[in-house]
DNA sequence: TTGAAAGCGCTACCAG
DNA sequence: CTGGTAGCGCTTTCAA
């Protein structure tokens, strides 16, 4: 069923149709009813394509899902992120394209959505900390939105992030709080941005009690199961082990607990741990430790803003183009009992 | 740049360069080179949506992603089938297109699909054992490839799945050929298809050994870190607990060891806990029981193959149309230590 | 081997 | 308020 099909099958011209179905004001109120009451009968819908090529406009956003060669599993907050992203968008007839490249075809990819002219607007995500995407999308002149934030880079660019560094913060006071001092800091990779800042707010909690980290208890590591093992047995094997763990990916705290078992210990008794992940605002803990969840922080919330926001952009609209959701704390599925190490 | 552009520049007509850039027989060597050269040069691509409309062929494949109201957090596996597919098609000039939906929305989503035509092709993933969107796609002529199979479906439908009967049934017998005979399985809700496979393994595995398995150490449930936590807390709370529990998804597998904890149990030596979880294959054993792992069961290496096969029958090349990939044994990222229960 | 021209289905401009 | 018409950028007959 085509336009002209549907316009001839009334008696009306395309023009009309078209109007009637697009919501333009000149049309009268008899001739849209029976245009809807036609369109719905018949089961119409245009052709995107078709109404992409007239109006210059592709109706889709696109998105960009970097892959790692080494590990193969892909980071599940993507898939939370970008459900979210998708809810938003089909609210408001855009598509979303999925391109999944490894690191290096990445600028292929963006090229190639610009010169194909088949989005309108693309998120990024995982920005390091001086992310040559960002003047490089610019010059590229297709609007985008960053899923987190680049520290170091100069040119404006629009963002949407959790604020890592006070989640960090906040779970490291927690473990303060309940006397441990010696806390090791399984971190992701420090060029990331959402990496250097988790270290900052761990620094800043430490710092705040006069306590100076051990440098030997900090790690930035890939974030797989495999590093967590590996450096939890060798922390654990120390003759000066820390009381906890703060992990910063759910996937990677798997690993520590396999390292925590593998040495016969106990989670809770031993050592304590605690895993930080963005999407994890339904988590349940067992403990009788009081810790605070924020579904505000969850990653579909923020794939929503970043769809609307893009969107916005996209058609002029101006609203903030900047927005940190805060994560009260969040703490990880994998997390296990917390062991209260001395009264404070 | 446009095709025009690019010819004007070459002083050549638009159907040439169309013709040499597109690979037809007829144009000359020199010109195809120059057109090359040229398009190379000035970095032309053509306009996806004029080519999709000239061509009535939209070089696009619908994926539909289910998601739950319910659990706000996506199952992975989607992510890791998704890239997979994502590598298949831009090898072939395909544009991923991707749907999350709701279950109840999830027929519309297919007709506006079908509607639009903006996709040649879809992806559906975990198909119930009487799967009505079988039929229905079938109905509305888009092709489809199924990411499973649906056991009680009379009509013919192409699918890639992994052999969940197979790996259940190792799983199984690995414990018993560990002594086990208490082995309780925490699976998925069994009207989803691969859940009654996997039921159907561990079955066939306890009758093998002429072994009746306790119906009240079989569950289907959500696949949740609550129903994990849950149903381990009441199963090992009773007096004839089992010594080992089979899960069927990772993240289940979380709660079972957040239950063990709070019990303060040990992992492999106060009971046994294998995970399955389809794509898991750079899993790394701390115990000292042998386990299979295997690539060619993982679900992005699943998700290559079904775009391959989907990208066949658009092309109306033909070949095989069902495919199902062996998981030897994968045990998942949860796995903890195995107990040898008495040696076998 | 090349080119002119007619669409693909829709929107948007300009008349009426 | 409604309609004719000229594109959007590309492919694909049909002619040369």
């Amino acid at each position: 069923m085509t336009l002209k099909e549907l316009s001839d099958l009334l008696g009306l011209s395309p023009t009309t149709v078209s109007r009637a179905l697009n919501g333009y004001p000149e049309v009268s109120e008899a001739t849209r009813k029976k245009v809807a009451a036609a369109a719905r009968a018949h089961g119409y819908a245009p052709n995107t394509r078709a109404r992409a090529l007239a109006t210059g406009r592709a109706m889709a956003i696109g998105h960009v899902i970097p892959i790692s060669a080494k590990h193969e599993m892909v980071n599940p907050i993507f898939a939370d992120f970008t459900a979210g992203a998708g809810e938003v968008y089909s609210r408001n007839g855009y598509d979303m394209l999925l391109s999944v490249v490894s690191d290096d075809d990445e600028e292929q990819a963006y090229r190639s959505f610009a010169t194909k002219r088949n989005v309108d607007g693309l998120i990024i995500h995982a920005p390091s900390l001086d992310d040559q995407r960002i003047p490089f999308l610019n010059d590229l002149g297709l609007p985008y939105v960053v899923h987190g934030r680049s520290s170091n880079a100069t040119a404006h660019y629009a963002w949407v992030d959790v604020n890592n560094t006070r989640a960090f913060q906040r779970a490291t006071e927690l473990l303060l709080d309940l006397g441990h001092k010696r806390i090791a800091l399984l971190n992701g990779l420090e060029h990331m941005d959402f990496a250097a800042r988790r270290r900052a707010g761990y620094e800043a909690a430490m710092a705040s009690r006069g306590i100076t980290p051990d440098p030997t208890l900090m790690f930035s590591a890939e974030m797989t199961e495999a590093q967590g093992h590996d450096l939890t047995r060798s922390l654990l094997g120390r003759q000066d082990p820390p009381t906890a763990i703060l992990v910063s990916s759910m996937i990677m705290a798997i690993g520590v607990r396999r390292g925590i078992e593998e040495l016969g210990l106990t989670m809770g008794r031993d050592v304590s741990l605690i895993t930080y992940d963005d999407d994890l605002s339904y988590f349940r803990n067992g403990s009788d430790i009081p810790v605070y969840t924020s579904t505000r922080s969850s990653v579909r919330e923020a794939g929503r803003h970043a769809a609307q926001m893009l969107i916005d952009i996209i058609n002029g609209k101006d609203g903030p183009t900047e927005l940190l959701l805060e994560a009260e704390l969040t703490l990880g599925l994998s997390t296990g009992p917390i062991r209260r190490e001395r009264q404070p």
